[in-house]
DNA sequence: TTATTTTTTTGAATCTTTATTAAAGTTGAA
DNA sequence: TTCAACTTTAATAAAGATTCAAAAAAATAA
C-alpha cells in the first residue's frame, strides 16, 4: 500500500536536487563519487524502483523490441523466439512477445498497440493471407526498424530473414525420387503466400529435373491444420486410379496427421506404399514411428539472425535500412523412416 | 522520418486547446459532438498515434499484465497463455509474455523489469527451485496483484490457481493397479517443489489404499528432462532383481523419452512388460505408439481462471487480495495404449 | 591572494498525456 | 430581465525521469 517513491523523494531526503539523483543512479561521470554512493545507498534503502514509463517518455527509447508470431506454441516459433531473446537480452533489450493466431485483424491490433507503446523495433512473422505490409507502414514512416522473419511479403522492401524454402523442398522431393518414388503429390498451404509458392516451386523443379511424372492435380492446397489434412488424404485415397506413392507436405503437423490417419484407418504402409515427408522438424516427428523425414529450419539460428539484423538497424537509424536486406538461412534435410525402408 | 505528432500539434492546427483534443479522442462526454468529429477527422488525417507512455505515466495504469512462464514452448504453458490472453484481451488488457527458462536469476530480472514498466498485474509460474516469492514482494507492497499458476510456493499467501496434482497422480496410479501392475515406480522431479511432492503423495496414497508393494527405492527424483530420464531408466534396468512393471512419470517428456529408449534399445514391451504413464498430455503423447496414458491438465481453463482472478484483483484493488485465494483446477485421466493392452 | 580551470550541483525545460479547476457560453424558468 | 443550471472549452498543473545551460564549489596555477 506504500506509495512509489521517486527521484524527487530521494532528492528531498538527501537534501540534493533530483537531477543529481537521476545522474547518480545512471552512473553519470558528472556527479561526485561520495554523492553517488549516498544516493545509491538511500535508493536501495527506500526501495526505489525507477519508473520506465517516465524514463522512456523522456528519452523516447524503450529498449524494447516487439515480436509477433502466429502461434508461440509452434516449435519453430518458440525456438526462434529463444534465439531472438538471447541476442536481444545480450544487448540489454527487452522482448515483448505476442501471437496473432494467424489472424490479420489480431495482428493489426497488436502491431498498433506496440507502436503506441513506442517499441524500438519490430520482428514479425506475418499472419497467413496477409498480402502486404500496409499495417506496418507507421513503423517505416517513423523510422522504427521492422524485420520480417520466416514469412514475408512478395513485393515489399522490408528487410527479412527467410529460409531457402525452394531449395529445401527441392531436396525433399529429390530424396523421394531417389527412393524410386514416381508419383509424388504435394500438400501445400495457401498459395498466395510466397513461402508456399516457393516450396511448391522447389517440388516442381525437382520433378522436372529428374523427369518425373507431374500433373496439376498432384498439388493440393489446403489450410495446413491436422483436420484439413485428414480430409485431404481421404479424398486423395478415394481416387483409386490416381494414388500417389509419396506425399511432400508443406509442414509437419499435416504430415503427422496423415501418417496417423493411414496407420489407424487403412492398411497402407509408410513408407512402402506411400512415403511421407514434412517440413519443420517438430519434436513429434522424431517420436512417431516410423520417424518423419523433414526439413530442419534452424529456427534458433533464424531467430538469432533476425534479432541481430534488427538491432543493427536500431543502432544505426540513419542508414536507409529499408533497402530490402535479405538473409537466407540454410536448411537441412533430415531423413527418417517415413521415406526410407 | 516524420516526427510523431502529438495532441498539441492537433490542437494548434485546429485552433483549440490540447486538453480538448485529448478529451475528444477519448470520447469524453465533456466535449461537443462537432469538435469531437473535427478532432477525430484531423487525427486520422495527420496520422496521429497516441503515445501510451505518456498516457500511462499520467494515469498510472498500463492496461497491461505480465505473464512469466518457464518455457513458452511447453504445450501446457502455451495453451495456458492462450487462455490468459483470451480473457485479458476481452477486458481490454494487453499481455506481455516472458520466459524464465526455469532460471531464478532470469525470472528475477524479468519480474523487476515488469515492475519498472508498471504492469497492472502479474501472472507467474515460478522457476523450479525457487522456494519463496521474496522477489515478488515489490508487487505486493505496491498493491499490484500477483497470481501464481500451476507452480506455487508452500508457505506463501500469494493467491494461486493450481491443479489437483495429488488426486491426478492418485488416479494414474490407481489405474495402473487396476491393470494388475504390482511393482509401480515413480519418476519425479525436484521434491523440494510442492507440486512434485503432491504428485508423489498421490502415488503413495494409491499404493497404500490398495495395499500394493512400496519401497522408498521405487521413487526416483531427477531433473525432468529427456536425457536425465534415459539415464534413470538405464539405471533402473540394471538392477535386474528389482524391475518395475509400471512407471508413473511426473511429466510427459520423460515418459516419452523412456518409451523411446525402451523401444529402440531393449526388448521390453510397453505396456506388457512395463506400463508407462505421464503427466500433461503433450501433443506427442497421442502420436507415439502406443499412445501415452497421461493427465489432461486443462491448461487452457487454468489460464482463463488465473487471468480472471488477476483481473478481479486489479479491479478491486482495495480488498485485501493477498488473503491467499486458491482455485483448484480439475484434471482428467486419459487412458491410452501405454498402460492398457 | 587573485585568477583560472575543473568538478560538482542546480534550476528550468522537456517528453506527451490527462485531471482538475476555472471560465465562458447557452438555455430556461421565475 | 435575471439568476440558476448546464454544456462546452481553456488554462494550468501534474505524472516521473532526463538533459542542457548555467551557477556554485572546489582545486589548481600564478
Amino acid at each position: 500500500m506504500k506509495k512509489n517513491i521517486t527521484i524527487h523523494d530521494l532528492a528531498k531526503v538527501l537534501g540534493i536536487d533530483s537531477s543529481t539523483v537521476s545522474r547518480a543512479l545512471s552512473d553519470s561521470p558528472r556527479v561526485g563519487l561520495k554523492t553517488k554512493e549516498r544516493v545509491k545507498k538511500m535508493a536501495k534503502e527506500m526501495g526505489y524502483q525507477r519508473n520506465l514509463l517516465a524514463s522512456n517518455l523522456r528519452t523516447s527509447k524503450t529498449m524494447t523490441i516487439g515480436v509477433v508470431v502466429p502461434f508461440i506454441s509452434r516449435h519453430f516459433f518458440s525456438e526462434a523466439i529463444d534465439g531472438i531473446e538471447q541476442i536481444a537480452s545480450d544487448k540489454g533489450y527487452r522482448v515483448i512477445i505476442s501471437q496473432s493466431h494467424d489472424l490479420f485483424s489480431t495482428e493489426k491490433e497488436i502491431v498498433e498497440g506496440l507502436f503506441m507503446n513506442r517499441i524500438d523495433g519490430l520482428l514479425i512473422s506475418p499472419a497467413q493471407g496477409t498480402r502486404d505490409g500496409e499495417h506496418l507502414k507507421i513503423f517505416i514512416e517513423n523510422n522504427i526498424p521492422v524485420v520480417l522473419f520466416d514469412r514475408y511479403y512478395e513485393n515489399s522492401n522490408i528487410s527479412k530473414v527467410v529460409l531457402e524454402d525452394r531449395n529445401a523442398s527441392y531436396l525433399l522431393t529429390e530424396h523421394l525420387i531417389k527412393q524410386n518414388k514416381s508419383k509424388i503429390f504435394h500438400l501445400t498451404g495457401n498459395l498466395e503466400s510466397v513461402m508456399y509458392q516457393e516450396r511448391c516451386q522447389g517440388y516442381k523443379n525437382a520433378l522436372l529435373k529428374y523427369n518425373v511424372q507431374y500433373d496439376e492435380s498432384f498439388v493440393k492446397s489446403i489450410e495446413l491444420y491436422p483436420e484439413e489434412a485428414v480430409i485431404a488424404i481421404k479424398s486423395i485415397l478415394e481416387d483409386k486410379d490416381n494414388l500417389p506413392d509419396a506425399i511432400v507436405c508443406a509442414n509437419d503437423v499435416t504430415a503427422l496427421a496423415i501418417m496417423k490417419y493411414l496407420d489407424g484407418n487403412t492398411t497402407i504402409k509408410v513408407p512402402e506404399d506411400i512415403a511421407i515427408a514434412g517440413f519443420s522438424n517438430e519434436p513429434a516427428s522424431d517420436i512417431i514411428k516410423p520417424g518423419l523425414t523433414t526439413i530442419d529450419q534452424h529456427s534458433f539460428e533464424m531467430g538469432k539472425a533476425s534479432s541481430q539484423m534488427l538491432l543493427e538497424f536500431i543502432h544505426d537509424k540513419d542508414s536507409s535500412y529499408h533497402s530490402s536486406k535479405t538473409i537466407v538461412i540454410k536448411s537441412d534435410l533430415i531423413v527418417r523412416g517415413s521415406t526410407v525402408l
